[in-house]
DNA sequence: GGCTTTCGCTACGCGTCGTAGCGTAACTGG
DNA sequence: CCAGTTACGCTACGACGCGTAGCGAAAGCC
Protein backbone atom coordinates (compact mmCIF):
# COMPACT_ATOMS: atom_id res chain seq x y z
CA UNK A 1 0.00 0.00 0.00
CA UNK A 2 2.85 2.55 0.87
CA UNK A 3 5.31 2.76 -1.32
CA UNK A 4 8.90 2.82 0.95
CA UNK A 5 7.86 -0.19 2.36
CA UNK A 6 9.45 -2.77 -0.07
CA UNK A 7 12.48 -0.80 -0.43
CA UNK A 8 14.35 -2.73 2.52
CA UNK A 9 12.92 -6.43 1.59
CA UNK A 10 14.21 -6.57 -1.73
CA UNK A 11 12.76 -9.44 -3.72
CA UNK A 12 15.44 -10.66 -5.62
CA UNK A 13 17.29 -11.27 -2.07
CA UNK A 14 17.07 -14.76 -0.92
CA UNK A 15 14.32 -15.67 0.77
CA UNK A 16 14.87 -17.71 4.03
CA UNK A 17 13.73 -17.61 7.32
CA UNK A 18 10.76 -16.01 9.40
CA UNK A 19 8.45 -13.34 7.77
CA UNK A 20 8.06 -10.27 8.86
CA UNK A 21 4.75 -10.07 10.21
CA UNK A 22 2.56 -7.74 8.44
CA UNK A 23 0.57 -7.32 11.03
CA UNK A 24 2.85 -5.83 12.96
CA UNK A 25 3.62 -3.26 10.14
CA UNK A 26 -0.39 -2.39 10.48
CA UNK A 27 -0.18 -2.41 14.36
CA UNK A 28 2.84 0.00 14.35
CA UNK A 29 1.24 2.47 11.54
CA UNK A 30 -2.00 3.02 13.03
CA UNK A 31 -0.44 3.03 17.04
CA UNK A 32 1.86 5.86 15.41
CA UNK A 33 -0.98 7.70 14.10
CA UNK A 34 -2.84 7.31 17.51
CA UNK A 35 0.69 8.67 19.02
CA UNK A 36 0.03 11.75 17.32
CA UNK A 37 -2.96 12.89 17.79
CA UNK A 38 -2.76 11.93 21.93
CA UNK A 39 0.79 13.42 22.12
CA UNK A 40 2.03 15.72 18.98
CA UNK A 41 5.21 15.50 16.42
CA UNK A 42 7.69 15.93 19.08
CA UNK A 43 6.39 14.39 21.95
CA UNK A 44 5.80 11.07 20.02
CA UNK A 45 8.35 8.69 20.97
CA UNK A 46 9.37 5.60 19.48
CA UNK A 47 9.29 3.57 22.77
CA UNK A 48 5.74 4.63 23.32
CA UNK A 49 4.88 3.54 19.71
CA UNK A 50 6.42 0.05 20.29
CA UNK A 51 4.47 -0.11 23.77
CA UNK A 52 0.87 0.90 21.83
CA UNK A 53 1.62 -1.15 18.65
CA UNK A 54 2.53 -4.25 21.05
CA UNK A 55 5.63 -4.89 19.96
CA UNK A 56 9.07 -4.42 21.10
CA UNK A 57 10.94 -0.77 20.80
CA UNK A 58 13.83 -3.03 18.47
CA UNK A 59 11.52 -3.76 16.26
CA UNK A 60 10.66 -0.52 15.13
CA UNK A 61 13.99 0.27 14.31
CA UNK A 62 14.57 -2.68 12.07
CA UNK A 63 11.93 -1.45 10.09
CA UNK A 64 12.17 2.04 10.33
CA UNK A 65 15.12 4.73 10.29
CA UNK A 66 14.27 7.07 12.58
CA UNK A 67 10.62 8.73 13.66
CA UNK A 68 10.53 11.01 10.14
CA UNK A 69 10.80 7.77 7.90
CA UNK A 70 8.23 5.86 10.22
CA UNK A 71 5.57 9.07 10.51
CA UNK A 72 5.93 9.79 6.79
CA UNK A 73 4.54 6.02 6.14
CA UNK A 74 1.71 6.40 8.70
CA UNK A 75 0.54 9.77 7.38
CA UNK A 76 0.94 8.14 3.79
CA UNK A 77 -1.37 5.93 4.18
CA UNK A 78 -4.21 8.47 5.15
CA UNK A 79 -3.52 10.02 1.89
CA UNK A 80 -4.83 7.11 0.22
CA UNK A 81 -8.39 8.19 1.08
CA UNK A 82 -7.71 11.50 -1.43
CA UNK A 83 -9.56 10.98 -4.44
CA UNK A 84 -10.26 13.27 -7.17
CA UNK A 85 -14.46 13.73 -7.32
CA UNK A 86 -15.93 13.54 -10.90
CA UNK A 87 -18.64 15.99 -10.67
CA UNK A 88 -19.07 17.29 -13.97
CA UNK A 89 -17.15 20.09 -14.20
CA UNK A 90 -13.51 21.28 -13.45
CA UNK A 91 -14.37 23.78 -11.30
CA UNK A 92 -16.20 21.79 -8.83
CA UNK A 93 -13.56 18.84 -9.29
CA UNK A 94 -11.36 21.43 -7.92
CA UNK A 95 -13.36 22.34 -5.15
CA UNK A 96 -14.19 18.95 -4.05
CA UNK A 97 -10.65 18.02 -4.11
CA UNK A 98 -9.78 20.99 -2.31
CA UNK A 99 -12.53 20.58 0.71
CA UNK A 100 -11.20 16.89 0.92
CA UNK A 101 -8.27 17.41 0.84
CA UNK A 102 -8.56 20.44 3.65
CA UNK A 103 -10.75 17.72 5.53
CA UNK A 104 -7.20 15.72 5.91
CA UNK A 105 -5.59 18.61 6.77
CA UNK A 106 -7.60 18.94 9.65
CA UNK A 107 -7.03 15.60 11.11
CA UNK A 108 -5.17 16.21 14.11
CA UNK A 109 -2.43 13.30 12.55
CA UNK A 110 -1.50 14.78 9.66
CA UNK A 111 -1.97 18.27 11.00
CA UNK A 112 1.31 17.56 12.92
CA UNK A 113 3.10 15.61 10.94
CA UNK A 114 3.15 17.21 7.49
CA UNK A 115 4.76 19.88 8.40
CA UNK A 116 7.36 18.30 10.86
CA UNK A 117 8.21 15.90 7.82
CA UNK A 118 8.91 18.69 5.56
CA UNK A 119 10.65 20.66 7.98
CA UNK A 120 12.91 17.34 8.30
CA UNK A 121 13.03 16.51 4.60
CA UNK A 122 14.77 20.15 4.49
CA UNK A 123 18.20 18.77 5.57
CA UNK A 124 17.62 15.25 4.73
CA UNK A 125 17.77 14.44 1.50
CA UNK A 126 16.72 10.53 1.53
CA UNK A 127 13.56 11.55 3.51
CA UNK A 128 12.72 14.33 1.06
CA UNK A 129 12.76 11.91 -1.02
CA UNK A 130 10.79 9.27 0.69
CA UNK A 131 8.05 12.25 0.97
CA UNK A 132 7.71 13.11 -2.35
CA UNK A 133 7.01 9.55 -3.62
CA UNK A 134 5.32 8.48 -0.84
CA UNK A 135 2.41 12.08 -0.18
CA UNK A 136 3.50 14.28 -2.88
CA UNK A 137 3.52 11.99 -5.71
CA UNK A 138 0.33 11.20 -4.69
CA UNK A 139 -1.55 14.57 -4.78
CA UNK A 140 0.64 15.70 -8.04
CA UNK A 141 -1.29 12.65 -9.47
CA UNK A 142 -4.89 14.03 -8.97
CA UNK A 143 -3.77 17.17 -11.06
CA UNK A 144 -3.07 15.54 -13.88
CA UNK A 145 -6.31 13.53 -13.74
CA UNK A 146 -8.01 16.61 -13.66
CA UNK A 147 -6.30 18.25 -16.12
CA UNK A 148 -6.98 15.20 -18.96
CA UNK A 149 -10.97 15.22 -17.70
CA UNK A 150 -11.12 19.01 -18.43
CA UNK A 151 -9.12 18.22 -21.55
CA UNK A 152 -11.47 15.74 -22.62
CA UNK A 153 -14.75 17.75 -21.28
CA UNK A 154 -13.13 20.41 -23.81
CA UNK A 155 -12.78 22.48 -21.02
CA UNK A 156 -9.31 23.23 -20.84
CA UNK A 157 -6.78 23.57 -24.40
CA UNK A 158 -4.40 20.58 -24.80
CA UNK A 159 -1.20 21.90 -24.57
CA UNK A 160 1.43 20.57 -27.28
CA UNK A 161 4.26 21.43 -26.04
CA UNK A 162 5.18 18.43 -23.52
CA UNK A 163 7.70 21.08 -21.26
CA UNK A 164 5.49 23.39 -21.37
CA UNK A 165 2.37 21.08 -20.44
CA UNK A 166 4.40 19.80 -17.38
CA UNK A 167 5.43 23.38 -16.41
CA UNK A 168 1.68 24.37 -15.99
CA UNK A 169 0.72 21.66 -14.17
CA UNK A 170 3.73 21.53 -11.55
CA UNK A 171 2.60 25.11 -11.14
CA UNK A 172 -1.24 24.38 -10.74
CA UNK A 173 -0.05 21.74 -8.57
CA UNK A 174 1.80 24.30 -5.91
CA UNK A 175 -0.36 26.89 -6.00
CA UNK A 176 -3.49 24.57 -5.13
CA UNK A 177 -1.80 22.81 -2.38
CA UNK A 178 0.42 25.73 -1.26
CA UNK A 179 -2.99 27.67 -0.73
CA UNK A 180 -4.77 25.22 1.14
CA UNK A 181 -1.97 24.00 3.15
CA UNK A 182 -1.10 27.75 3.97
CA UNK A 183 -4.73 28.63 4.70
CA UNK A 184 -5.20 25.40 6.75
CA UNK A 185 -2.16 25.51 8.90
CA UNK A 186 -0.48 28.85 8.55
CA UNK A 187 -3.18 31.29 8.30
CA UNK A 188 -5.15 28.55 10.75
CA UNK A 189 -8.81 29.65 9.27
CA UNK A 190 -11.12 27.12 7.83
CA UNK A 191 -11.10 26.08 4.59
CA UNK A 192 -15.25 25.99 4.09
CA UNK A 193 -17.10 25.89 0.92
CA UNK A 194 -16.89 29.56 0.25
CA UNK A 195 -13.22 29.90 -0.01
CA UNK A 196 -12.58 26.99 -1.93
CA UNK A 197 -15.32 28.60 -3.98
CA UNK A 198 -13.30 31.66 -4.65
CA UNK A 199 -10.11 30.02 -4.84
CA UNK A 200 -11.52 27.79 -7.49
CA UNK A 201 -12.46 31.14 -9.29
CA UNK A 202 -9.59 32.71 -8.95
CA UNK A 203 -7.06 29.82 -10.14
CA UNK A 204 -9.77 28.90 -13.07
CA UNK A 205 -10.24 32.62 -14.33
CA UNK A 206 -6.26 33.15 -14.20
CA UNK A 207 -5.66 29.84 -16.22
CA UNK A 208 -8.39 30.76 -18.85
CA UNK A 209 -6.98 33.93 -19.04
CA UNK A 210 -3.11 32.43 -19.55
CA UNK A 211 -3.54 29.25 -21.42
CA UNK A 212 -5.72 30.59 -24.35
CA UNK A 213 -3.92 33.23 -25.16
CA UNK A 214 -6.23 33.35 -28.04
CA UNK A 215 -10.33 34.59 -27.84
CA UNK A 216 -11.02 32.57 -24.81
CA UNK A 217 -12.96 29.82 -24.63
CA UNK A 218 -16.28 29.41 -22.59
CA UNK A 219 -16.26 31.01 -19.18
CA UNK A 220 -14.84 27.81 -16.49
CA UNK A 221 -15.62 29.56 -13.57
CA UNK A 222 -18.81 28.13 -13.30
CA UNK A 223 -20.36 24.55 -13.75
CA UNK A 224 -23.11 24.48 -16.58
CA UNK A 225 -26.54 24.95 -15.86
CA UNK A 226 -27.83 21.78 -14.17
CA UNK A 227 -24.92 20.23 -12.69
CA UNK A 228 -25.47 17.00 -11.30
CA UNK A 229 -24.08 16.95 -7.88
CA UNK A 230 -25.04 20.57 -6.76
CA UNK A 231 -27.20 23.58 -8.14
CA UNK A 232 -25.03 26.68 -9.00
CA UNK A 233 -25.69 29.29 -6.85
CA UNK A 234 -25.27 32.98 -7.40
CA UNK A 235 -23.07 35.14 -5.22
CA UNK A 236 -25.29 37.09 -3.42
CA UNK B 1 12.54 44.79 16.80
CA UNK B 2 11.04 41.78 17.19
CA UNK B 3 7.15 41.89 18.39
CA UNK B 4 7.02 39.71 21.08
CA UNK B 5 9.93 40.81 23.29
CA UNK B 6 8.36 42.90 25.63
CA UNK B 7 5.61 40.65 26.28
CA UNK B 8 7.93 39.05 29.23
CA UNK B 9 9.11 43.02 30.20
CA UNK B 10 5.96 44.65 30.77
CA UNK B 11 7.17 48.63 30.78
CA UNK B 12 4.47 49.51 33.61
CA UNK B 13 6.18 46.62 36.05
CA UNK B 14 8.04 48.17 38.76
CA UNK B 15 11.58 48.80 37.20
CA UNK B 16 14.82 48.26 39.90
CA UNK B 17 17.06 46.10 39.32
CA UNK B 18 19.77 45.04 36.62
CA UNK B 19 18.45 45.34 33.57
CA UNK B 20 18.69 42.56 30.68
CA UNK B 21 21.46 43.37 28.61
CA UNK B 22 20.51 43.71 24.83
CA UNK B 23 23.61 42.91 23.70
CA UNK B 24 22.73 39.28 25.04
CA UNK B 25 19.71 39.13 23.12
CA UNK B 26 21.23 40.23 19.81
CA UNK B 27 24.00 37.44 20.49
CA UNK B 28 21.91 34.78 20.88
CA UNK B 29 19.76 35.13 17.95
CA UNK B 30 22.61 34.95 15.79
CA UNK B 31 23.99 32.14 17.41
CA UNK B 32 20.49 30.72 17.03
CA UNK B 33 20.55 30.99 13.14
CA UNK B 34 24.28 29.83 13.42
CA UNK B 35 23.21 26.85 14.86
CA UNK B 36 20.28 26.56 13.03
CA UNK B 37 22.55 26.85 9.65
CA UNK B 38 25.20 23.95 11.12
CA UNK B 39 22.70 21.53 12.75
CA UNK B 40 19.17 21.94 11.71
CA UNK B 41 15.83 22.25 13.67
CA UNK B 42 15.93 18.71 15.37
CA UNK B 43 19.75 18.37 16.65
CA UNK B 44 19.89 22.59 17.69
CA UNK B 45 19.99 22.01 21.13
CA UNK B 46 19.51 24.82 23.68
CA UNK B 47 23.13 24.12 25.30
CA UNK B 48 24.79 24.61 22.39
CA UNK B 49 23.01 28.04 21.46
CA UNK B 50 24.19 29.25 24.87
CA UNK B 51 27.75 28.15 24.60
CA UNK B 52 27.90 29.78 20.73
CA UNK B 53 26.23 32.80 22.33
CA UNK B 54 28.79 33.16 25.32
CA UNK B 55 26.37 32.97 27.91
CA UNK B 56 25.18 30.43 30.33
CA UNK B 57 22.28 27.70 29.65
CA UNK B 58 20.19 29.51 32.28
CA UNK B 59 19.86 32.56 30.57
CA UNK B 60 17.89 31.02 27.89
CA UNK B 61 15.76 29.73 29.78
CA UNK B 62 14.93 32.68 31.66
CA UNK B 63 13.76 34.65 28.55
CA UNK B 64 12.27 32.17 26.29
CA UNK B 65 9.47 28.87 27.21
CA UNK B 66 11.61 27.04 24.88
CA UNK B 67 13.29 25.89 21.60
CA UNK B 68 10.09 27.09 19.72
CA UNK B 69 10.01 30.53 20.61
CA UNK B 70 13.54 31.23 20.53
CA UNK B 71 13.58 30.10 16.86
CA UNK B 72 10.72 32.11 15.99
CA UNK B 73 12.30 35.26 17.27
CA UNK B 74 15.62 34.48 15.81
CA UNK B 75 13.64 33.67 12.25
CA UNK B 76 11.51 37.20 12.16
CA UNK B 77 14.12 38.92 12.19
CA UNK B 78 14.81 37.98 8.61
CA UNK B 79 11.89 39.44 7.97
CA UNK B 80 12.59 42.69 8.84
CA UNK B 81 15.06 42.34 5.33
CA UNK B 82 11.43 41.05 3.08
CA UNK B 83 10.15 44.71 1.43
CA UNK B 84 7.55 45.07 -1.11
CA UNK B 85 9.64 46.82 -4.65
CA UNK B 86 8.23 49.72 -6.38
CA UNK B 87 8.87 48.94 -9.68
CA UNK B 88 6.28 50.75 -11.41
CA UNK B 89 3.68 47.78 -12.19
CA UNK B 90 1.61 45.75 -9.82
CA UNK B 91 3.22 42.16 -12.03
CA UNK B 92 6.36 43.25 -11.27
CA UNK B 93 5.71 44.49 -7.65
CA UNK B 94 4.45 40.50 -7.66
CA UNK B 95 7.14 39.07 -9.32
CA UNK B 96 9.98 41.08 -7.10
CA UNK B 97 8.16 40.07 -3.73
CA UNK B 98 7.82 36.41 -5.18
CA UNK B 99 11.68 36.30 -5.78
CA UNK B 100 12.29 38.17 -2.76
CA UNK B 101 10.54 35.20 -0.38
CA UNK B 102 11.94 32.74 -2.25
CA UNK B 103 15.35 34.25 -1.35
CA UNK B 104 14.81 34.13 1.82
CA UNK B 105 12.77 30.63 1.85
CA UNK B 106 16.45 29.70 0.22
CA UNK B 107 18.64 30.13 3.31
CA UNK B 108 19.11 27.34 5.28
CA UNK B 109 18.04 29.06 8.86
CA UNK B 110 14.73 29.51 7.84
CA UNK B 111 14.69 26.38 5.33
CA UNK B 112 14.87 24.36 8.11
CA UNK B 113 12.73 26.66 11.07
CA UNK B 114 9.86 27.94 9.18
CA UNK B 115 8.43 24.61 8.51
CA UNK B 116 9.13 23.05 12.15
CA UNK B 117 7.40 25.88 14.66
CA UNK B 118 4.52 26.11 12.32
CA UNK B 119 4.30 22.41 13.02
CA UNK B 120 4.41 23.04 16.38
CA UNK B 121 1.91 25.50 16.57
CA UNK B 122 -0.39 23.34 15.35
CA UNK B 123 -0.46 21.99 19.01
CA UNK B 124 0.65 24.80 20.96
CA UNK B 125 -1.90 27.95 20.72
CA UNK B 126 0.71 30.47 22.20
CA UNK B 127 3.33 29.40 19.86
CA UNK B 128 0.55 29.84 16.76
CA UNK B 129 -0.33 33.36 17.90
CA UNK B 130 3.43 34.41 18.58
CA UNK B 131 4.17 33.15 14.77
CA UNK B 132 1.33 35.28 13.26
CA UNK B 133 2.53 38.06 15.05
CA UNK B 134 5.79 38.10 14.74
CA UNK B 135 5.96 36.20 10.97
CA UNK B 136 2.77 36.07 9.11
CA UNK B 137 1.42 39.28 9.71
CA UNK B 138 4.59 40.84 8.25
CA UNK B 139 4.60 39.23 5.20
CA UNK B 140 0.28 39.72 5.05
CA UNK B 141 1.26 43.76 5.31
CA UNK B 142 2.64 43.70 2.06
CA UNK B 143 -0.39 42.43 0.07
CA UNK B 144 -2.42 45.20 1.59
CA UNK B 145 0.61 47.02 0.82
CA UNK B 146 0.73 46.03 -2.99
CA UNK B 147 -3.21 46.01 -3.20
CA UNK B 148 -3.41 49.82 -1.89
CA UNK B 149 -0.45 50.83 -4.72
CA UNK B 150 -2.31 49.04 -7.04
CA UNK B 151 -5.65 51.17 -6.89
CA UNK B 152 -3.98 54.22 -6.67
CA UNK B 153 -2.61 53.27 -9.76
CA UNK B 154 -5.77 52.23 -11.21
CA UNK B 155 -4.82 48.24 -11.40
CA UNK B 156 -7.17 47.36 -9.08
CA UNK B 157 -11.02 48.29 -8.10
CA UNK B 158 -11.46 49.67 -4.72
CA UNK B 159 -13.81 47.14 -3.09
CA UNK B 160 -16.65 48.62 -1.74
CA UNK B 161 -17.20 46.25 1.44
CA UNK B 162 -14.36 46.07 3.52
CA UNK B 163 -15.39 42.38 4.51
CA UNK B 164 -15.63 41.12 1.06
CA UNK B 165 -12.06 42.95 0.39
CA UNK B 166 -10.40 41.76 3.66
CA UNK B 167 -11.25 38.01 2.44
CA UNK B 168 -9.68 38.45 -0.78
CA UNK B 169 -6.73 39.80 0.54
CA UNK B 170 -6.59 36.66 2.80
CA UNK B 171 -7.53 34.82 -0.39
CA UNK B 172 -4.36 36.87 -2.22
CA UNK B 173 -2.25 36.03 0.82
CA UNK B 174 -2.49 32.14 1.11
CA UNK B 175 -2.09 32.01 -2.62
CA UNK B 176 1.25 33.96 -2.71
CA UNK B 177 2.50 33.18 0.17
CA UNK B 178 1.58 28.73 0.14
CA UNK B 179 2.36 28.66 -3.72
CA UNK B 180 6.24 30.17 -2.57
CA UNK B 181 6.50 27.67 0.44
CA UNK B 182 5.28 24.88 -1.35
CA UNK B 183 6.99 24.91 -4.21
CA UNK B 184 10.38 25.30 -2.53
CA UNK B 185 9.96 23.60 0.55
CA UNK B 186 7.66 20.56 -0.67
CA UNK B 187 8.22 20.31 -4.63
CA UNK B 188 12.14 21.25 -3.56
CA UNK B 189 12.22 23.05 -6.81
CA UNK B 190 13.56 26.59 -8.03
CA UNK B 191 11.77 29.92 -7.87
CA UNK B 192 13.54 31.18 -10.62
CA UNK B 193 12.33 34.60 -12.76
CA UNK B 194 10.69 32.55 -15.28
CA UNK B 195 8.83 30.70 -12.38
CA UNK B 196 7.29 33.66 -10.77
CA UNK B 197 7.00 35.61 -14.17
CA UNK B 198 4.14 32.70 -14.76
CA UNK B 199 2.62 32.49 -11.75
CA UNK B 200 1.98 36.23 -11.39
CA UNK B 201 0.34 36.15 -14.45
CA UNK B 202 -1.97 33.01 -13.77
CA UNK B 203 -2.34 35.54 -10.55
CA UNK B 204 -2.96 38.54 -12.45
CA UNK B 205 -5.22 37.21 -14.76
CA UNK B 206 -7.69 35.71 -12.59
CA UNK B 207 -7.74 38.83 -9.82
CA UNK B 208 -8.57 41.22 -13.11
CA UNK B 209 -11.00 38.40 -14.21
CA UNK B 210 -13.24 37.68 -10.78
CA UNK B 211 -12.60 41.19 -9.49
CA UNK B 212 -14.42 43.26 -11.95
CA UNK B 213 -17.24 41.25 -12.87
CA UNK B 214 -18.24 43.78 -15.31
CA UNK B 215 -15.94 44.46 -18.06
CA UNK B 216 -12.24 43.90 -17.57
CA UNK B 217 -10.54 46.37 -17.18
CA UNK B 218 -7.00 47.12 -18.59
CA UNK B 219 -4.59 44.00 -19.13
CA UNK B 220 -2.69 43.45 -15.67
CA UNK B 221 -1.22 40.37 -16.52
CA UNK B 222 2.20 42.94 -18.52
CA UNK B 223 3.58 46.10 -17.22
CA UNK B 224 3.00 49.00 -19.73
CA UNK B 225 5.49 49.46 -22.30
CA UNK B 226 8.52 51.14 -20.60
CA UNK B 227 8.75 50.00 -17.75
CA UNK B 228 11.22 51.82 -15.87
CA UNK B 229 12.89 48.85 -14.12
CA UNK B 230 12.32 46.36 -16.04
CA UNK B 231 12.09 46.33 -20.19
CA UNK B 232 8.63 43.90 -21.04
CA UNK B 233 10.20 40.78 -22.09
CA UNK B 234 8.05 38.62 -24.74
CA UNK B 235 7.72 34.68 -23.65
CA UNK B 236 9.14 33.27 -26.86
C1' DG C 1 15.87 -31.51 10.99
C1' DG C 2 19.19 -27.89 9.71
C1' DC C 3 19.50 -23.09 8.08
C1' DT C 4 18.08 -18.42 8.11
C1' DT C 5 15.76 -14.49 9.55
C1' DT C 6 12.70 -12.22 12.76
C1' DC C 7 10.93 -11.31 17.26
C1' DG C 8 10.63 -10.14 22.32
C1' DC C 9 13.20 -8.91 26.06
C1' DT C 10 16.74 -6.79 28.99
C1' DA C 11 20.29 -3.81 29.76
C1' DC C 12 23.39 -0.26 28.77
C1' DG C 13 26.02 4.35 27.66
C1' DC C 14 25.04 8.66 25.91
C1' DG C 15 23.17 13.11 25.37
C1' DT C 16 19.65 16.59 26.25
C1' DC C 17 16.22 18.50 29.04
C1' DG C 18 14.63 21.77 32.43
C1' DT C 19 15.35 23.21 37.19
C1' DA C 20 17.40 24.37 41.72
C1' DG C 21 20.68 26.65 44.32
C1' DC C 22 24.28 29.78 45.16
C1' DG C 23 27.31 33.76 44.90
C1' DT C 24 28.12 37.80 42.16
C1' DA C 25 27.13 41.84 39.08
C1' DA C 26 24.36 45.84 37.67
C1' DC C 27 21.20 49.33 38.40
C1' DT C 28 17.64 52.24 41.35
C1' DG C 29 15.77 54.91 45.05
C1' DG C 30 16.31 56.88 49.56
C1' DC D 1 26.65 55.59 50.09
C1' DC D 2 23.84 51.76 51.12
C1' DA D 3 19.88 48.70 51.12
C1' DG D 4 16.71 46.57 47.83
C1' DT D 5 15.82 44.29 43.55
C1' DT D 6 16.67 41.92 39.49
C1' DA D 7 19.78 39.57 36.07
C1' DC D 8 23.71 36.75 35.38
C1' DG D 9 27.19 32.78 35.42
C1' DC D 10 28.11 28.51 37.18
C1' DT D 11 27.44 23.84 38.96
C1' DA D 12 24.93 19.95 39.84
C1' DC D 13 21.10 17.08 39.50
C1' DG D 14 17.13 13.65 38.28
C1' DA D 15 14.47 12.33 34.43
C1' DC D 16 13.90 10.74 29.98
C1' DG D 17 14.42 9.29 25.20
C1' DC D 18 17.81 7.59 22.01
C1' DG D 19 19.88 3.87 19.50
C1' DT D 20 22.43 -0.48 20.10
C1' DA D 21 24.03 -5.02 21.75
C1' DG D 22 23.23 -9.56 23.16
C1' DC D 23 20.50 -13.40 24.12
C1' DG D 24 17.03 -17.28 23.59
C1' DA D 25 12.90 -18.51 21.21
C1' DA D 26 9.72 -18.61 17.23
C1' DA D 27 8.58 -19.14 12.32
C1' DG D 28 9.26 -20.00 8.07
C1' DC D 29 12.10 -22.51 3.57
C1' DC D 30 15.10 -26.37 1.55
Amino acid sequence: MVAGMQSRSTPSARAGGRPRSAAADHAILEATRAALVDLGWTKLTLGDVATRAGVAKTTLYRRWAGKSELVVDAVAELFDELELPDSGSLATDIEGVVLRFAALLGRPETKTALMAVVAESTTDAPLRERVRASIVERQKRLVLEGRQRAQVRGELPVEPDPAAAARTADLVFDVIAGAVVHRALVSAEPVDTEWARRFTALLLSGLAATAGTGPAGPDLSRPPAGSPTRPPVQPH
